[in-house]
DNA sequence: CGCCCTGTTGATACGATTCAAATATCGTGG
DNA sequence: CCACGATATTTGAATCGTATCAACAGGGCG
């Protein structure tokens, strides 16, 4: 168990405009004229690993753009245990419930250093009246928050340990530029993938061992892609 | 496996003024004048248990709203194997992907005797942009989905076979007015919970010989509803 | 230096799958 | 209406995979 508690940073005010992430930025099809209507500021913000962005229940006042990171979405069962659902990095928008409900759904927390744009429910609100390409991009995040619900059935909750294990490095590994990824607990690693923290551990040992990954600092994982994707099979 | 080839039946034009499931359904905050732009009919169709309603991959023409029955929305991974990611009831909407995309994500198979709406997707987009609340209902219609894939993951991928099959008895009881449900294959069942056909079956003997479910007729199930919760802790 | 936390490893038990066979059910045509 | 074959379900025994419980190693930090 982790206890975290240090406070999330404010880093300061982002200019949409010039935003590094803006070509798949909820913004992107925004003009000028649309920009005008954000009559606040939208804030940055930073927040280290373990520190959770918001929990299940909270009023639900924002959504986030991750603009770099990884977090994990938990979702608690009537009888208290929990269950990582998906994971959501760089490009996607989190806290979408916020258009239709009054809380947030699931308790979000950082698994990387991450950082945010917080963008409050009324401007995204406001502006998705008056702006059909807005209100397309919105429908657009749904869908793909959905496909990846999806995928995390079918991908991460199904078949042998082993497998699940390897579809994960490579999806961490297909934002990544090189065959490098940054790993995360072995305790997180199994409750994405519903398995005790000794089978995850167990599994990334052997594969290490094998010669298909191996490990240069701690959860720094280098990952033999195609030898991979063949054990797959 | 399952080999039937009938085909739909058309069963008439909806009239949505006064549809049965018109509180829960999609148009439901919908005036004169906007029912005035459906210058089409909405037809309404029967689909028998196992005739896909479409394909994962086809072009995505339309949205349905279902009126009556249960469906299974089917994924199929590259290596050629094949999930149940989710199922649908009454008042739930299906090919909502239809908005954003050009193809659905799905194949769609009907676990019971389904009738459904036909709502064309041009008609949607159109009324969506003229109608706020349309457009809000769509986002709400958005989140239930992904509510429910969640709920998957976490309700019928995670845990003991055991608990697997009661919750999702516990589900289709949720619907019904008595202790009463409709099941379907054991085949089906094992798909939908990550399980082989056996598993499946043998559990579902187990709950009989214990006396917390009884089958009255095949595929019709009766619950101990309060002693199967207790099952869970 | 010693403690705590994370990761690793081992032994064992349990649960689910697999393969195989027997039984029940459904649909069809005689 | 019954008989038949095809299909679905149930059951059994052996095997495999994962969980569980327990012990130990290493690193970071007070």
């Amino acid at each position: 168990m982790k206890s975290v508690s240090r406070t999330e940073a404010w880093t300061g005010i982002a200019d949409c405009r010039t935003c590094a992430v803006r070509a798949s930025a909820l913004f992107a099809g925004l003009g000028e004229a649309d920009f005008e209507l954000i009559h606040r500021p939208i804030d940055q913000l930073v927040y280290p690993p373990g520190t959770p962005i918001y929990s299940a229940g909270d009023p639900a006042a924002a959504l986030f753009t991750i603009r770099k990171g990884l977090v994990k979405l938990i979702q608690y069962l009537p009888d208290g245990t929990q269950r990582i659902v998906r994971l959501m990095r760089r490009a996607d928008l989190i806290g979408l419930e916020a258009m239709v409900g009054e809380t947030y759904q699931h308790t979000v927390v950082p698994l990387h250093p991450t950082e945010l744009c917080r963008l409050p429910v009324e401007v995204v609100k406001r502006l998705s009246q008056s702006n059909p390409q807005l209100f397309h991009e919105l429908m657009a995040r749904w869908h793909r928050a959905l496909a990846d619900a999806d995928r995390s059935i079918t991908e991460l909750s199904t078949g042998p340990a082993r497998h699940r294990v390897i579809r994960l490095l490579l999806w961490l590994i297909e934002t990544s530029d090189d065959d490098r990824c940054d790993l995360f607990s072995r305790e997180d690693l199994g409750a994405i993938l519903g398995l005790t923290t000794e089978t995850a551990s167990r599994i990334m040992a052997e594969l290490k061992r094998q010669g298909y990954i191996s490990e240069p600092r701690p959860n720094q994982i280098l990952c033999d892609v195609p030898n991979l994707k063949r054990l797959l099979d």
